[in-house]
DNA sequence: CATGAATGAGAGTTCATTCAT
DNA sequence: TATGAATGAACTCTCATTCAT
C-alpha cells in the first residue's frame, strides 16, 4: 500500500475501497473485477484507487488481509466461549461459524482461498497460520491430554484446508443431495471422531 | 464444443489442443494461457483452435473433461485391487495416489482446483460424481456392513474435496513443518478412523 | 523489433507503421505521437502495431534507423559527384543537401536529433559514425594533403552536430533577419575556410 | 504565469519552484519531471504551484526564462573582461564558459535545448537574442573593423546555436574518441579563423 | 480445412488539474 | 492563501476472436 492514513476522509476511500472489492469480487470474481469496477463500486474515481494502492493485486492483498483479520479476531472472541462444553460441541461450533462466514460472503471467500497464499504477504500470513495454530493447542490442551507427540502444523494444516474448502464448496457447488445439517454433521464426527481416536481425554 | 470428431487428423488436432492447453496451464496459469501460447504448443495455428473449439473457456472445459475421465480410468483400474486388503491400507493407497497424480503435475492441478467451479458445473460433473460415489460405495460395502444409513453424497462430497484440496495444497503452498508421509498419515488416520468408527465391520 | 518479415503485406504494414510514425512525430512531436495516433495514419489497428514493434519506443529506433540508412545512402550516391569540383563548392553542396533534407521534414528532423543518440542501438550508430568519418576522410583526402594530425572523430562530431542543429533550428524557428541563402554562405565560409586554415591543399 | 509576485513569501514560493523544476528535469527529464514531483522538491503543495503557475507549461517556461536572464547577465559581466586581450582569447574563454555551464547542469541543459523550441518562441527570446547580438558587436567592434557588411543576426545566429549543440551534446553523448580539450582547441579554430578570416583587424 | 495477420474492446495505470476544506 | 484528496481523460499495451487468403 501507498499509504496508510489512520483517520479522517483518507481512511473512509481506504475502507471504501477493500469493501468493493470483496464486492466485486464476489459478483463477478477476481479476474473480473476490474479497477474500474472496484473503483465505480467504492463511489470513487480510479485515481482514487492509485493514491492509495500501488496497483490492483495491492487491493487483493489489503483485502486479504482484513479477513484474515477479521477471522482472528473472531477466533479469539470464540474459543473461550467453547472451552466450558464439551470438545465434540466446541468443534461444532466452530464448524458451524465457518458455515455462517462462507454463506454470508460465498463467492468472495471461494475466490479468497484461491488466491490466497499467492498474494498473503508471507508475513501476515504466517502470523494467521501461527494463531490458528495457538488456538488449535488452546484447543486441544483443555480437553485433551497432549503429550502423546502430534504434529501440530500438520493437523492444523490438514483440518483448516481441508474444512474451509468443503464449506467453501458447498455454498459454491451446491451439489445434489447434501445438506448443510447433514455435512455438518459428518464433518464434527469426521474431526471430533479423528481427535477422539487419537488423543487421551484429561 | 464446436465439432467432436472421433478420428484421422481432427482428432489428433483436438489432443493435441487439449494436451497443450494443460502444458501451457501448468507453466503460465490458466489466466496466462493465452490462446496463442495455447495453439504454438499444440504445433496448430490460431485459427484452427477455433475450429474445434467455440471459445478459449471452451479448452479449459474439455481439459477438466478429460483429467475427469483419466481420473475415472485411474480410479476403475485400481478399486479392485484395493480389495484383497484391509479398508485402512486401500485408503492409504488411494491417498498416494492423490499424491502422486498431484506431484506429476502439480501446477496444474492447483489451476483445475481453482477454475473447476466455473467449468464443472456441467452433465460431465454430475457423471463424474456418480462415479466417485459408486466407487466408494463399492468400496465400502467390502468392507463394512453398509446397512446404517449413511449419506453417501454428503461423505463422497467432504471426503473427496477435502482430501484433493489438502494435498493440492501441499504441493502449492510447502508448508513449513509438514512433510509428505507425516500428512499421509495423518489423512489417513482422519479418513479410516472415520468409517471404523461409522461402520461396523462385515 | 518483434518480426522482420521481408516480404509481403507483413512488410508493407510495417513500413506503413514507420511512415506513420515520421508523419505524425512531424505533426505532433513525438511525446505527443500516440500508438493510436500512429496506427491510424498508418490505416491499421493499434494490435498490428504490437504485432511489430515490441513497444512504441521500439517504433522510434526504428524510424530513426531508417532515417540513418536513407542519409547514408544520400551520403553514398553523393559524395562521389562531389569530388570533380573543389573544396568549397563540394562543402555547399553537401550544406545544400542539408537545407533540402530538413525543409522536406523539418518537424521531424528536429525530434529526431533530438532523441537520436539516445534510442539509436548504440551499435548502428556507431556505423553511421563511421560512414560519416569514412566519408569525412574520404572528402578531405581528395583536397588537401591530410598528413598533418587532425582528430578526425572530434572534428567530425563538432562539423555534424553544430551543422545540422543550426540548420534544422533555422526551420524550426524562423529567425527574424535570418535568410536561407545567406545562411547557406556563412556556414559555407565557416567549414570550407576552418578546412582551408588548417588542411595543405594538395 | 499568472501573477508576478516581486516580493514577499510569494516571490520565495515562485522561485523555489522554478528551482525545483530545473533539478527535478536535471534528475527525469522534462516528461518525468510530474507536477507532484516539482511541488514536493519545492516543499510546497501542488495547489499552490497552481496557484502561481496557469500550467506545468509554464513552468518550464518560466525555467527557461530565468536561465536565460542568468545566462545573459553573465555575459554581461564577462565581456569586459574579454575585451583586454586579443579575440581568440576571448572568443576560447567563452567557449570554456560554455563548457562550464553546461557541465555543471549538463542534464538539465540538454532537455532545455530539446524543448526549447515549443517555449523558446516568445517574446523573452528576441530579447536574448538582441542582448547576444549587441555583445557580438560590441566585441567585434572591439578587435575588427566592421565596416565591411556582416549580416550579424545570421552569424550569431549561426555561432550561438552550433557551439551550445555542441557542447551540450558533447556531456550528453560522450562521443568515443574526443576530448574536451581538443573539442575547445578546434571549436576556438572553427570561429576564431572564421572571424580572421572574414574581419579586418582594427 | 489451415493459416496467421488483423482487429479493437478493454485492461491497468498515470498525472495535470481542480476545489472543498 | 495553502493544502492535498479527488478527478477522469488519455495513455500504452494485451489478447480472444475473426476472416481473407
Amino acid at each position: 500500500m501507498k499509504k496508510t492514513p489512520t483517520q479522517g476522509r483518507s481512511r473512509q476511500t481506504v475502507d471504501a475501497l477493500i469493501e468493493a472489492t470483496g464486492r466485486v469480487i464476489g459478483e463477478r470474481g477476481w479476474p473480473g473485477a476490474t479497477t474500474n469496477h472496484i473503483a465505480a463500486r467504492a463511489g470513487v474515481s480510479v485515481g482514487s484507487l492509485y493514491q492509495y494502492f500501488d496497483s490492483r493485486d495491492d487491493l487483493l492483498a489489503a483485502l486479504v488481509e482484513r479477513e484474515q483479520r477479521r477471522f482472528m479476531e473472531r477466533l479469539d472472541a470464540t474459543i473461550p466461549t467453547l472451552l466450558h462444553g464439551d470438545a465434540r460441541s466446541g468443534i461444532r461450533k466452530l464448524l458451524e461459524i465457518a458455515f455462517e462466514e462462507c454463506q454470508s460472503e460465498e463467492a468472495l471467500f471461494a475466490e479468497l482461498t484461491n488466491h490466497w497464499r499467492a498474494t498473503g504477504t508471507g508475513e501476515f500470513a504466517d502470523t494467521l497460520d501461527t494463531h490458528i495454530l495457538d488456538a488449535l493447542r488452546l484447543f486441544l490442551g483443555r480437553f485433551y491430554d497432549v503429550y502423546e507427540p502430534m504434529d501440530a502444523p500438520t493437523v492444523s494444516f490438514m483440518l483448516t484446508n481441508g474444512a474451509v474448502t468443503v464449506i467453501t464448496r458447498f455454498f459454491a457447488v451446491r451439489p445434489k443431495g447434501v445438506s448443510r445439517d447433514k455435512l455438518l454433521d459428518e464433518l464434527t464426527e469426521l474431526y471430533a471422531g479423528y481427535f477422539e481416536r487419537k488423543l487421551r481425554p484429561v
